[in-house]
DNA sequence: CGACGTGTTGATCTCTCTCAATTAGAGTGG
DNA sequence: CCACTCTAATTGAGAGAGATCAACACGTCG
């Protein structure tokens, strides 16, 4: 149960972060308070909870998500390892969102003065996580697009790439050409805001054309190219491309 | 044709924006390059650009959008007085989005490098910009918890609301009980994904309702209440609540 | 005065939702 | 080892919210 030191984070070893000065790794490691651990399903932030800790991703997955009082609920993001968790609960003025475990997780808490510390001691990280919050911005523009405009079809080929990417970046051993895919199709709708049964019956289709393939907690991405047009993505669609991403 | 000096600024006198320091005004000032107008229906910024400036809305109102290559267009948010533009051209590694002026508008160009340059010389500075970043964020989120979740006739509702709370925070004169809303319903479908006739239809019958009334680019609601039972919203809902918000 | 943009309304059509039922796998306890 | 239970995936059938098509009204503007 031994804590990881900043320094050993496995995280740092991945292409995808970039890489940060052994002193600011200091700066982070003194605000890092302890490492916590959830159960898949478990509520990291409650709806609502305006006074919660920061955490980063350590290992697992999780999901940020919003509901309506009568149960419906939307998945705004999947949250994936090296993913910064709670600036928006210390910003918002409008409700704000819950956060719920996936998969098993292992996330790091930092004390919740972190976020201005770390922008008045390291101008550095603080353009960093400007940096973050502007990029998870992007992803969730993207989903209102898919959401909002997008049949269904499509939104679950835009889905099926981005998350390929995603994980594909965060993955330490490439299982042959697959990913680790944790979702359910109940998450996969809430996320797309189609209903269980439709997303299953596309999922299907597009299987059947064999454009993709799910099994065992895997994502294997058969034809590419053909998901993406299905898509209609004409950009590089994926998260950890050519440039780096912070790591706080 | 004079240029406002940021000490000047119209926008400070609104209580909605938190005071700066003379400094901090002085230091964006330092930054600030010159002011641009557009005519209502201009291209600010395009889809896909990586390279456009920063910039802050001074007068008029604007919005961030993204399209599909058949022209399927989503409206990610409304941009109104002093919301910042920009921070995710230079930040994303997926496609960005455009940003199109709503109404004639007037716009304070900064340099690019003045996004570090805050962070590096104002650490208040850069923590405002994360904020108003997060902030941001929370209305995309609500707005896809709208275009995923929500009925027409709650999608409609809660827009409205939302939308007069936020036009009535940076309102200098109020028209009587209500404010300008230069929208067209064509804008409002393209926000809400859904087709201009369905938005015209669930308009009407809210407005027959009594809920509410569109007149001569003025909106005034009627019954606030019910407007926010209708669209299933028991938060706040609106923006510029007590706290003040940050004014770059 | 005609062209154009915006709003309005009626009539279909269809994509997606809801309801219902079945299968398969993983645990659990007797 | 075998019922029993629970969750997740799957498939069919019918219903409905919202899309599309088509007309028309109204104001502005060159």
């Amino acid at each position: 149960m031994a804590e990881v030191h900043c320094v050993d984070c496995p995280l740092r070893r991945l292409p995808l972060f970039m890489s940060n000065s052994a002193q600011e790794i200091a700066l982070v490691q003194s605000f890092k308070q302890r490492e916590i651990r959830f159960n898949a399903g478990a509520l990291v932030i409650q709806e609502g909870q305006t006074d919660a800790s920061l955490f980063t991703l350590l290992e697992g997955w999780a999901f940020r998500f919003k509901t309506l009082s009568d149960g419906r609920r939307q998945i705004l993001n999947f949250l994936l390892p090296g993913d910064f968790i709670g600036v928006q609960q210390k910003m918002a003025d409008v409700a704000a969102h819950g956060v719920m475990a996936l998969t098993d997780t292992v996330l790091c808490v930092f004390q919740r003065a972190a976020l201005w510390e770390l922008h008045r001691q390291s101008p550095t990280l603080g353009f960093n996580i400007t940096w973050l919050t502007a990029s998870e911005e992007s992803l969730v523009d993207e989903k209102l697009l898919s959401v909002g405009r997008r049949t269904a079809e499509e939104r679950i080929a835009a889905l099926l790439v981005q998350l390929f990417h995603q994980a594909a970046a965060r993955q330490t051993a490439p299982v042959a050409d697959g990913v680790a895919f944790p979702l359910t199709q109940q998450e996969i709708a809430d996320a797309l805001g189609l209903s269980l049964v439709h997303t299953n019956k596309t999922l299907r289709k597009l299987e059947r054309r064999g454009l993709h393939r799910i099994e065992n907690g895997c994502l294997y991405l058969h034809d590419e190219v053909a998901l993406k047009h299905a898509a209609d993505m004409y950009g590089p669609g994926g998260v950890g491309g050519p440039s780096n991403r912070p790591l706080i």
